[in-house]
DNA sequence: AATGGTTCCTGGACGC
DNA sequence: TGCGTCCAGGAACCAT
């Protein structure tokens, strides 16, 4: 599934194959992704055609490709199972599309790039560029999207979203999948970044001092550079890269998924639980279960 | 206004 | 072996 770790590898590896290009090509293959345009899969080719990418950005799970063309920017994301492949055509005559292909593109290299997905839960944008309220150029259909744990720099800004947390009634685990608080993280991630700081993920964040909330925010950032070292987390086949790698860092789960296995720092059970109709892994002792959850959630 | 709940969708895991 | 049922997930949307 890809969260933030899982597209900052495909930014990357689109990022040296595609800046500088130009889209000569596209074959919008039902255009069932297209989010956000009234015009639908005719008003993203007609953005498309023709266009120079100048860069591919990304904040937390949104990615988007910046333009010389029509429109500023074609936002991309790949929701649960969405892939992006690049290759190159082996003749003149395009392939049939494979199947749960969503969109084609064809560059002035003679490069393919193939947008599939599965589940149909990611999304495809052309949006106008515009400065948000951090000051940075950004899709204007992300502007509703909060900056992720990687953009935060300083001290400060970590300690100004931790007091935002520590603001609300609401448990931890669900803010931190709030990407209007802070974006990228998703269900592994938030699990292994409540690890790491020592919470249980059912925690108020009214109750939790602020100096463990930015431990959490810290230990969230900690764990998403890490996998982006080894190129994400595949938990199944649905996330690999732009050439169809998977990632590698399923092997340094701590928690998520891990429901009955031992804790590898003290051995104990890792246990699982919903929150917020979400799946929830934790280790009962390194991360012990507020004795009054705000809710609970898992009678009836 | 804030926040919990529901919905979209389909492959894969599971049970009989 | 093959069928049906259930579940996972991110984010938009609805309900309260």
């Amino acid at each position: 599934m890809p969260e933030l770790p899982e597209v900052e590898t495909i930014r990357r590896g689109l990022n040296s194959r595609i800046v500088g290009r130009r889209i000569e090509q596209v074959y919008g293959l039902g255009g069932r992704l297209v989010r956000n345009n009234p015009g639908g899969i005719e008003q993203v080719s007609s953005a498309l055609a023709g266009a120079s990418i100048l860069g591919v950005e990304r904040r937390g799970k949104f990615m988007w490709w910046v333009l010389d063309g029509p429109a500023d920017s074609f936002v991309v994301h790949l929701g649960m199972s969405g892939q992006v492949r690049t290759t190159t055509p082996d003749g003149d005559v395009p392939r049939p599309p494979a199947r749960h292909e969503h969109l084609r593109l064809l560059l002035d290299n003679g490069e393919l790039i193939s947008f599939v997905d599965p589940r149909m839960f990611g999304q495809l944008t052309v949006s106008d560029l515009s400065r948000d309220a951090s000051g940075r150029m950004v899709p204007t259909a992300v502007h509703h999207i909060a900056p992720d744990p990687l953009e935060l720099e300083s001290d400060e800004q970590v300690t100004v979203l931790a007091r935002l947390l520590h603001g609300k009634d609401r448990s931890v685990k669900t803010m931190l999948l709030d990407q209007g608080l802070v974006s990228g993280i998703g269900n592994i991630y938030a699990d292994e970044g409540l690890f790491l700081a020592g919470l249980h993920g059912e925690r108020a964040g009214s109750k939790v001092p602020v100096k463990v909330l930015r431990e959490v925010l810290d230990g969230c950032r900690v764990v998403m550079e890490q996998a982006v070292e080894v190129g994400g987390t595949s938990f199944d086949a649905l996330y690999v890269d732009v050439e169809g790698n998977p990632g590698y860092f399923e092997r340094q789960l701590h928690v998520y998924g891990r429901e009955g296995a031992a804790c590898r720092v003290c051995g104990t059970e890792i246990q699982r639980l919903t929150v917020q109709g979400r799946s929830h892994f934790f280790c009962p002792a390194c991360q012990r279960r507020p004795r009054n959850p705000r809710k609970s959630r898992k009678q009836n």
